[in-house]
DNA sequence: AAGATTTGGCTGAACGTTCGTTCAATAGAC
DNA sequence: GTCTATTGAACGAACGTTCAGCCAAATCTT
């Protein structure tokens, strides 16, 4: 029954609906990148994804759930890069590396989609369901940095609070983000990771001080696919 | 001629005109951190000014301009209450101390402006002329926090990248402005500023490593004014 | 000093536009 | 032939903006 398909060409009548529904949502986040929040809207979604005006009514119950479906995938992409860059590692301190590297690799952290997270997280006050929709994500993402953080303290008796420095490079992160958001010319790649390296180097010496900033100068960082 | 006139009630009408403007820019704000920004109406602005609809208009030429001022008003308020606060103190050290407690005073950081601040943050990468509003003030932001940072690693002979450390600091501030906006629930003052001092006690040991700390559970730190 | 006149902040209704949503018609996959 | 994803026109609601009129403060006149 199953025939050998590429992802690239859907022929079945579900395949089919399912990639035009993936298609507003890409659209969806395109136009939220370009025009904002506040100036999205339907038509240059139906416009962008090459269908008709009322198609997103009839794939989303309405345009709130076309957003937040959104969210979600966003969230759920963001998730599954942090998830498989901890899978790999041994160690915490590696995990915690990896995490990190994840964090700032270009798939998930491009002008793109930072955008579209800080266009949500500014309307997330005041629409609570935004909130529901990413708030158990981000608490999984704080338990394992504060869990990876935990080992490290214990592993090297280090005399500080690994919830707090946790917390601090959690934070550190999010403002790093922001910079590319913000102040696009002045971020790049590996001196985000350094600037994140040299707090875990200062609070976790005997883990992180090393040759590790070396590596991160590598072109490796800096291919910037913002695709 | 110059009669005393206390501030609470403007006779005058230059003075009047200038205290509705300001109470039209108060309740964008409001507006803004209750409905977010893409559900800012100028109807919802006017009705919590007690004015008239179309007055808007009158003081400012369009909605986006009124949006800009309100920036605008943010900017300053926020940027003259850092300048403040590193006046007083003498040393390098202090003024960061000083810097930090201001950023989680009450006054710039509550619910209502962290909202107000993420929601134009939100809309800053399509809308070119709200960071060139508060670029300028970031700027000179960051230049303070790293000339201090610079400071503080001359005196104590530290090891590390001075640029980066502030760069951090920065980062780490505004992602705890992150955490106050998302999950105000799990953030209090007393942890952000123990946040950031043990990241400034494991760059800058001899400056930062001892009881401040104990300091800064005080109550004084407690005290919420979300006004 | 007091009335007369001008000035300017302010009102609220009206207008034109834009957007989200609905729905009958259509075309292509099953 | 049936079902369903898709179309595009149409509708109603909501929004930003405009404007003629109003009233109190400021200025002028006597």
């Amino acid at each position: 029954m199953d025939q050998a398909r590429k992802a690239s060409a859907p022929v079945t009548r579900v395949e089919k609906k399912q990639a035009t529904r993936q298609q507003l949502i890409a659209a969806t986040i395109e136009v939220i990148a370009a025009d904002g929040f506040a100036d999205m809207t339907l038509a240059k979604v139906s416009q962008r994804a090459r269908v008709s005006r009322g198609l997103v009514n009839f794939h989303f119950t309405s345009k709130e759930q076309l957003l937040v479906e959104t969210l979600r995938s966003l969230t759920e992409e963001y998730r599954d890069a942090w998830r498989k860059a901890v899978a790999k590692p041994k160690t915490a301190r590696d995990k915690l590396l990896a995490l990190l590297r994840a964090d700032f690799s270009p798939k998930v952290c491009n002008r793109k989609k930072i955008a579209v997270w800080y266009a949500f997280w500014g309307e997330a006050k005041s629409r609570p369901t935004y909130l529901d929709v990413c708030a158990p994500a981000d608490a999984a993402f704080a338990d394992m940095v504060e869990r990876l953080c935990g080992e490290v303290a214990e592993e090297g008796g280090y005399p500080i609070d690994a919830a707090l420095a946790a917390r601090g490079l959690r934070c550190m992160t999010d403002g790093l983000w922001l910079e590319l958001h913000m102040t696009p010319q002045s971020f790049r790649r590996d001196v985000a990771m350094r600037t994140c390296l040299q707090y875990l180097a200062a609070i976790f010496p005997k883990h992180f001080l090393g040759s590790e900033f070396d590596h991160l100068t590598a072109a490796a960082l800096e291919t910037e696919a913002e695709a």
